[in-house]
DNA sequence: ATTAATTTTCAATAAATTTTGAAAATTCGG
DNA sequence: CCGAATTTTCAAAATTTATTGAAAATTAAT
């Protein structure tokens, strides 16, 4: 396969793999795009391999640069804005996981704080099973949370220290 | 709070939570109202709680069928068929990673060991670039991919199992 | 300060997704 | 087998979300 096609399948796909963890593919498409383009690229440059409008095109990157996964780079010289990607996986994933974890699996931890709060009998099987499915997601949410905090710490690949204490 | 409005927050935010994770409100809101459910619902029930159409509900039901997180029940003497979903948080989220493994994870991981293959000369930044990016996106996707095995067959909650061992 | 290049905004439009509801299909008791 | 109850399907409508493009704002060079 040539290169050209093989980009073409990356950013198409990785497009589509966005939508389905709540990104919009626009977004997710120039992500791809800037992860396999050696240098910076413009907005312009962007609009033109993706095919789609200025608009759009700005709005993305400020999204993804709001994401902390892309960054303004300022050439000397120049007086447009060019953008890259971090390219270091682990990181961009880190970085995806912290916000997540703080755009919504915090709010969602504080929602259920106060649902579990529920007035009434706990003899009401009504009451009872909704005290139990709240704490029981709460529990799971608030470990989850902390498993989060130390992947987002670690340093190097956290699947892999994870893997080695699986199977020691 | 009163128990109604609780139950209204409750399914309402899942709801939303859901549209964040490519999973159609409606769906969401149908599984946080089974949860909550101490008996099973019919059809009709779910209609009701949620005011929804017949058709919206039947569909929705059938995918959280396909998805393993809710179950037909036929209480004798019926003609109806009731629904209820799986209770134990744990379960519910290694059978959402199972199927999003299954349905995304892996079908990424089959592509991009097709794209690893791109024709070139590995000395243009542009094939490289875009090879080393394949392939660090891949070996990421693979250790990922072994951690949720483990973690889909772990039977009690993995995520406590896990602190342990990082905290020992 | 002027002006041309560039970026940003946002109302209008387009596209994608979800929902409805009525008709068709299925199921099951008698 | 009949017919009523129930479930399923799916084209059309409604809603939501994404995209466009032109105008406004900003920036920076002269």
């Amino acid at each position: 396969m040539k290169l050209i096609e093989a980009k073409q399948q990356f950013i198409s796909s990785w497009g589509a793999f966005g939508t389905h963890w709540g990104i919009n593919r626009t977004m997710a498409q120039i992500h791809a795009l800037l992860l396999v383009s050696p240098d910076p690229l413009t907005q312009d440059d962007i609009m033109e391999e993706l095919d789609i409008s200025r608009g759009n095109t700005n709005m993305n990157i400020r999204e993804l640069i709001n994401w902390g996964l892309v960054e303004r780079v300022l050439l000397q010289g120049e007086r447009k804005e060019y953008f890259t990607a971090e390219k270091d996986i682990w990181k961009v994933v880190k970085q995806i996981v912290k916000e997540r974890k703080k755009r919504e699996l915090e709010p969602m931890l504080q929602l259920l704080d106060k649902l579990e709060d529920v007035e009434g009998d706990k003899r009401d099987k009504h009451v009872k099973t909704f005290v139990d499915t709240v704490s029981s997601i709460k529990k799971l949410g608030k470990q989850a949370d902390k498993t989060l905090d130390v992947m987002v710490k670690a340093e190097e690949n956290w699947f892999v220290g994870n893997l080695l204490k699986f199977f020691k």
